[in-house]
DNA sequence: TTATTTATTGTTATGATTACAAAGATATAG
DNA sequence: CTATATCTTTGTAATCATAACAATAAATAA
């Protein structure tokens, strides 16, 4: 499997201790995790880590492409590792976001308007999740 | 034109002062405002109005279906009287969000999945626009 | 080594949103 | 009409995510 330092050299950035703790969580906790999410998981085997490095961090990341923001959650910004093109879930009950994957390439297309230079597509969906629905 | 509190009736929302100036607002101003937009543009009116009860009041239009809450930008709630299936692009330079009606209907279908009950799509594009391209 | 740049940290400020209780307005029963 | 219950608005305070900023530390270049 691709070491995140490796990972993180394919997208010129430095890999410090830090760097690469955080893009080593985000490539094996693919939950679309947040900023304090992130710190909580790591600050246990880092204990000087800082909240502000975990925010500069993944600002970083996205500039360089190599994660990818997602606005779905109103509250907190979410990142992931999976930078190609796929839709996200997000239960309303428990708060979880999941993959959608089976989406039409076609989602992703730009539309005809051309008054507008588009960089990335969000398209997100909301309802209850599976294991939500039996409450 | 239809009247605002003619408006919320059909939701079944009961239209006091506040409710029915915050959606007079909305129905006049498609520009998808924040919380605070929409206090600033109406205070001045209204010297008594809380901005507790503008949040209030858009819960309550969102919940009752009248409007729909734009998750796009990161940082603030926004929200759109037109609750009908369209896309959304924000500038990245200028902040502003423009609607996007020229896409195909498909892109509102929900997927295959059936794991998840969902309620509703969002899907939003990034970059920038035609006036802030010159800089 | 010394100077310069880059990365990390801690503190503080800002701003959005929520919680909650008090006050005011409205509707309804008697 | 008047009392009572319910709905609505208000103000204050708390919470929480994020940004700004300066200080420290580490890495790199000269
Ligand atoms: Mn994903
Ligand atoms: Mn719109
Ligand atoms: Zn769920
Ligand atoms: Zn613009």
């Amino acid at each position: 499997m691709l070491q995140s330092h490796q990972y993180l050299r394919q997208f010129s950035i430095k890999p410090s201790v830090q760097r690469s703790a955080v893009m080593n969580f985000l490539m094996k906790n693919r939950i679309h995790p947040t900023i304090d999410e992130i710190y909580m998981a790591l600050v246990p085997t880092m204990p000087t880590l800082s909240k502000t490095t975990v925010y500069n961090t993944l600002d970083l990341f996205v500039e360089k492409g190599a994660v990818q923001a997602l606005v779905i959650d109103g509250r907190n910004a979410r990142y992931d590792v999976n930078i190609s093109a796929h839709g996200h879930f997000m239960c309303k009950s428990c708060g979880k976001i999941h993959d959608v994957f089976d989406l039409d390439a076609s989602m992703f297309k730009l539309p005809e308007t051309t008054d507008f230079k588009i960089d990335s597509v969000d398209v997100s969906y909301f309802g209850v999740c599976k294991s939500c629905q039996g409450n």
